[in-house]
RNA sequence: GCGCCUGUAGCUCAGGGGAUAGAGCAACGGAUUCCUAAUCCGUGUGCCGCAGGUUCGAAUCCUGCCAGGCGCACCA
């Protein structure tokens, strides 16, 4: 797409008073490929022209009429725009050929070459469960973290656990006061789960409970020998169990520092932010007035004296500018801490940090049910791993009506039913919230993970069954593909960079989600209309590249949200 | 009360200054001696929340309103 651009650019600067960078920035694909493959608006020449934009590209439309280029060969007005379309046989020879070439690298580039990307992404908080309302931030952190580094960014997985706080206090209350050894050694994080709901149905009508629980916490801070025995041991607990999902879904970290990593760093940043005159004493506590900028004031201790978690925020925004010296942090974290991002992200200004700038909070939507939020404390919350079990085990069961004689059923079970997890959390728009449906969840028709892993399956099965030799490279077989089906197929395939590209700059994995299903979509037609191993000689060796190139971009692209593309399933 | 986000087909959502607003699901009808029917083809539906404004042009940008969600000092 890009050399069909550069030489339209080229062209139509020897026609029209602008430059040929300029002419490519205005270039746009047509709504309809009824009206050409790349359309030359004409309402910004309407001014210094003096003319309707209609009769303008008119009047360009003649001067180019018989007239090809190398990548297109035909120009046509189309009311106020200019429409080139594409020559097939030569722009599907280049497309082919530059997949072929760059095989698991096409899609990817070099433009972040040498810059440290941090991603804040899953961090859950110690002692709580992980509940589907987890999953967004790994997920849609995790695609981000393999996208940016497709692109050359060097990114840094951070597991920000959430492993200090006041929370802490409360189990340590909930535990001396009800707690069975045996229970928690039978299964963890379930009964350190349902010591903290308990907890606070009871706190409700007896709110000395709470004071004890920040007395906790305060001796915590202060290295209580009992107190880090009980916060060692719940933290231990809980990181074998997270383990075992981040295995399930493939994810690893980089750096695996909780909050508590930042513990004796929090008096030099008190320290700082005194020195810089833009804290001070309220009711005993330690605030910053945002007010100036319009936002609430931030609390940095409390009057107990203990730090809450912006404090430590500030540091660790501070300690990780200092260990990878970013291009880019990002915090992958639900739109409910927008505000608190707001602040983090104001007083790091303050400081006169000019690296706030590349700070960025990307907020997604909260999963819901039907009748409202999910919630720790209310025991409401589904749990990450029986969606997933749940979703693997519909996968194995339609894979056992569908193709009783795979294989490695297992294998295709667990890559459908966790794609289908992922792409059901990737595919729309972030910042929405999700309702909770199972129903959703488990259908696996339509646009979905399993609609593009079948695609791609079909291809691997056809390319297994074609006879060998065939899948070489050949200019004159890859020039054959001039069919419609054929031809929007090589289109589609053509634009995986740009889409990688503009899924990086707007932190949203959800538009390669979309775009896969438009590959998949197109290949489907394809199927259905072109065959592949009954055509004869050099069409079906133009055919099989095609294929070939198309498994390709799914593989790619899949392989950037975390998502497995089986050969059979 | 103040701030942020969302509002598009019956449902779930794409599109986010430009040509006739699109998919999936659901419903109905059709396609398999042929490369996996988890597929494909066909049929119907829209005050793009409402009202103004900017513009040659607004679902898209601005303002106000309405509805829903989420936040707003001792939780994270």
């Amino acid at each position: 797409m890009q050399k069909l651009k550069e030489e339209v650019g080229l062209l139509l600067s020897t026609y029209v008073s602008l430059e040929p960078a300029v002419i490519e920035e205005l270039l746009e694909a047509p709504p309809d490929p009824n009206f050409g493959d790349l359309a030359f608006p004409c309402f910004t020449l309407a001014k210094s022209y003096k003319k309707a934009p209609t009769q303008i590209s008119e009047e360009l439309a003649s001067a180019l009429a018989g007239k090809k280029g190398l990548y297109w060969n035909r120009v046509t007005a189309g009311g106020p725009y200019l429409n080139f379309f594409i020559a097939p046989e030569a722009y599907g020879r280049e497309v082919l050929r530059q997949i072929w070439e760059q095989g698991n690298h096409y899609g990817h580039s070099d433009i972040g070459k040498g810059r440290n990307v941090p991603i804040d992404y899953s961090s859950p908080n110690i002692a709580k469960p992980f509940g589907v309302g987890h999953i967004r931030s790994t997920v849609i952190g995790h695609a981000l973290y393999l996208i940016y580094k497709a692109l050359g960014y060097n990114s840094i997985g951070v597991n920000h656990l959430g492993d200090w706080g006041t929370q802490f206090g409360k189990l340590i209350v909930a535990f001396k006061r009800w707690g069975k050894e045996e229970e928690l050694l039978a299964d963890p994080v379930d009964y350190l789960y349902r010591l903290y709901v308990k907890f606070h149905q009871l706190a409700e009508a007896d709110p000395t409970l709470d004071d004890e629980a920040r007395a906790w916490f305060k001796k915590l801070e202060e290295d209580d020998s009992q107190a880090v025995d009980y916060w060692t041991r719940f933290r231990r607990l809980s990181l074998e169990n997270y383990a075992l999902i981040y295995d399930l879904l493939g994810i690893q970290f980089e750096h695996f520092h909780g909050e508590s990593h930042y513990n004796k760093m929090l008096d030099d940043v008190i320290k700082l932010v005194q020195e810089k005159g833009i804290a001070e004493e309220s009711e005993g506590a330690l605030i910053v007035d945002l007010e100036p900028y319009g936002l609430p004031p931030v609390m940095l201790r409390k009057k107990d004296g203990a730090t809450l978690y912006i404090t430590r925020d500030i540091a660790a925004a501070i300690y990780r500018k200092q260990t990878f010296d970013f291009a880019l942090s990002l915090y992958v974290v639900g739109a409910e801490q927008t505000l608190h991002f707001q602040q983090l992200f104001k007083i790091l200004e303050l400081l006169d940090f000019e690296w706030s700038k590349a700070c960025v909070h990307v907020p997604f939507g909260l999963i819901r049910f039907k009748e409202g939020k999910m919630s720790t404390r209310a025991g409401k919350i589904i749990l990450l791993e029986e969606v997933l079990e749940r979703s693997i085990t519909m996968a194995r069961e339609i894979i056992e009506e569908k193709n009783p004689d795979l294989a490695d059923k297992e294998r295709a079970a667990i890559a459908v039913g966790l794609g289908a997890v992922r792409f059901g959390d990737l595919s729309n728009d972030r910042i929405k919230n999700i309702e909770f449906d199972w129903e959703k969840v488990l259908d696996f028709s339509g646009e979905t993970a399993a609609y593009i892993q079948y695609a791609h399956a079909r291809i691997c099965s056809i390319l297994r069954k074609a006879s060998p030799g065939y899948g070489n490279w050949s200019d004159q077989a890859s020039s054959l593909l001039v069919k419609e089906e054929e031809v929007t197929l090589v289109k589609t395939l053509a634009i995986l960079p740009e889409k990688i590209i503009a899924a990086a700059e707007g932190y949203r994995p959800s538009i390669l989600a979309r775009y896969l299903v438009d590959v998949a979509r197109e290949f489907n037609r394809f199927y259905h209309n072109c065959p592949v191993l009954s055509s004869a000689g050099e069409l079906q060796q133009g055919r099989l590249l095609l294929i070939g190139a198309t498994r390709q971009v799914i593989a790619n692209g899949l392989a950037l949200l975390g998502i497995e593309t089986p050969e059979e399933m």
